[in-house]
DNA sequence: AAAGTGACTGACA
DNA sequence: GTGTCAGCCACTT
């Protein structure tokens, strides 16, 4: 891997602080109930960084780690879907999230957003 | 080393 | 309620 040709991510670095934190976002996110949504900011907190480094974990997720953790349960702040900028990423997100009992309004909101986000601990 | 970019947020229109 | 704009922080060029 290390890097794609259209000029994103997998950062060769790896440093020890980023791979601690992305361990610690690994480990939330894989913890997010079915069914159920958390925002990056929730995660930021819970394991003491930004909204932006949580983003940046998740973006340059492996395959295969992509594939493993439910990562389309993350949602930005007010459950508004924010990788709709993605576009084809956005609305696979959309739709397993539907496919998981989570309706999603036109404007990629998440419907009834305070009773489906799910807060670690 | 400086400037550009983005799975974000909060404030404002 | 939705749409934009401006800070943020870490990474890439």
């Amino acid at each position: 891997m290390r890097r794609l040709t259209d000029g994103r991510d997998l950062p060769g670095k790896t440093t020890a602080a980023s791979a601690r934190l992305k361990s610690k976002v690994l480990a939330v996110v894989a913890a997010i109930p079915p069914g159920r949504v958390t925002t990056y900011g929730t995660i930021a907190t819970f394991t003491h960084a930004t909204a932006r480094q949580v983003a940046r974990v998740l973006a340059t997720l492996s395959a295969e780690e992509s594939d493993r953790l439910p990562w389309f349960r993350v949602v930005a702040a007010n459950g508004l879907i924010s990788s709709t900028r993605l576009g084809a990423v956005g609305r696979a997100q959309i739709k397993r999230l539907r496919a998981e009992g989570v309706s999603v309004t036109a404007r990629h909101k998440v419907q009834d957003f305070d009773a489906v986000v799910w807060l670690p601990g």
